[in-house]
DNA sequence: ACGAACCGTAAGTTACCACTTACGGATATA
DNA sequence: TATATCCGTAAGTGGTAACTTACGGTTCGT
């Protein structure tokens, strides 16, 4: 276990990471070839992924000299919880505008 | 409409931004209140509150003196689509894995 | 009309973080 | 064994953005 674990909306507020991350969701890609899709450096990559590691939103195996990085459902499902609570707020702000609109 | 529209995802990406919205996802909220309920100054508020209504996260009225944000369900439709595409790669990953232990 | 409450913006500072280069370790290939 | 590929980390730097204080505008109450 890492000592810190970075959360998973701060994991993906950078635009780099977001863009190492929806590449990683199309089919799992190795350090190297992430690289050579993105306007950064190799190393640069390694640093993001391992932030997204710690925030569970990616996980590693070891290919040869290798290393496949593929999405870790885990992170994904702290996401969705989230998003759905604000779901909550939002929806219950229509439904009290639309009775104030309704019965003034 | 605003001549540039930051990303939900980037603007979420900020932890204080994270709660200032949640708390707007509880009930709209005035600049002052938010800004009581954080260890920020009002003016810093202001700021984020800005960033999260050019991301479509948040809208405002104005009652009296006071500037009520209330969440916007723009923002949190594009935050949906985007997680739900991650969500699919995240699937096929466990799938395709599935399918190498049944049958190596 | 006057003070108070509420708010947005400008200006300036500081800390952080995204990036680079440099280096060394591990594994496959010949 | 020697070489090449793949990768992580350390160290250092520059830019940016999150914050503060200061100021001025608008609306409500008296």
């Amino acid at each position: 276990m890492s000592t810190y674990a970075l959360d998973p909306w701060t994991a993906l507020g950078d635009p780099s990471r977001r863009q190492i991350f929806e590449r990683i969701a199309e089919r799992p890609r190795s350090v190297t070839e992430l690289a050579e899709l993105l306007p950064i450096s190799r190393p640069a990559v390694s640093q993001h992924l391992r932030a997204l590691r710690e925030a569970n939103l990616v996980t590693v195996r070891a290919v040869g000299t290798r290393r496949i990085h593929q999405v870790n459902p885990d992170g994904l499902r702290t996401l969705r919880n989230d998003l759905d609570s604000y779901w909550g707020g939002a929806l219950a702000n229509l439904k009290e505008l639309a009775e104030q609109e309704t019965q003034p």
